[in-house]
DNA sequence: TAAGTGTACTATTATTGTTAATACAGTTAA
DNA sequence: TTAACTGTATTAACAATAATAGTACACTTA
């Protein structure tokens, strides 16, 4: 289900982070699914399972999962867990990357593009 | 002309890079322009001339600016060191955030607009 | 009770960021 | 040529972070 790269410099739980917001998403894994535990995903990967908590905890601060001691740990739905602040911080760093797209000359067109494939496939599924 | 944020979890020499790339898009450092020497700016900021010089090298390498040895760093001219890698790159962080925007429920339009800003200002200036 | 879950803590090692000091090579002007 | 500036490289030391390891505790469920 996840591909590490543990050659990469980039810290295994932020990829993970990375992938699992992928997977939730894309509704890959849908919400109030069950993630695998915090021990069975970590000897899948074999990696340490205090890997797997700092990462599963990070999503949790970004709202993107949920977790209950004794239960599992679960995804979160769409409309819950969307701070303000949140938002804001994504707003800044979108607009940096894509001031730097243009700057790269990637045509405005492009950009417009991508937005209206992404938006199409959002709530349709695939 | 740089504040620093010394507290900050974010590596000193990235802060410096994204203030660089922001002050270079902008075009507030012109093309060719010639910047503050390595241990210039290192004593103006209190900090390492190592930790400068890791901040150009970056700089250098994501093609921004360019360094000759004895003379200076200068700003890159905009058509020069566009290599297609760094674009594809751009491209797969972009569709990352895109996407994080839109399941944070940023209406598209919203962001066909901060596109358009961004494009019209661009070029022009400010 | 037993086995699963998340969570917390301490200790250890490896990697990275930062500073420090020094040195070398190229440029430029006196 | 000399002096003072440039970028660049290297080594050492320290602090912070990433990751592993081992253990423990609290909660849930069958």
């Amino acid at each position: 289900m996840f591909e590490l790269d543990l050659r990469s410099r980039k810290p295994i739980y932020e990829q993970l982070v990375d992938k699992m917001k992928e997977l939730i998403m894309n509704e890959v894994l849908k919400p109030d699914e069950q993630l695998p535990s915090v021990r069975q995903l970590a000897q899948q990967l074999t990696i340490n399972p205090n890997t797997i908590q700092k990462a599963y905890r990070e999503l949790e601060l970004q709202g993107f999962i949920y977790s209950l001691k004794g239960k599992g740990s679960f995804v979160n739905p769409m409309d819950a867990g969307k701070d303000a602040e949140k938002i804001m911080q994504v707003k800044l760093e979108l607009e940096k990357l894509l001031l730097e797209a243009l700057y790269l000359g990637i045509p405005a067109e492009e950009l417009h593009g991508l937005i209206r494939e992404l938006d199409a496939s959002k709530g349709g599924g695939e």
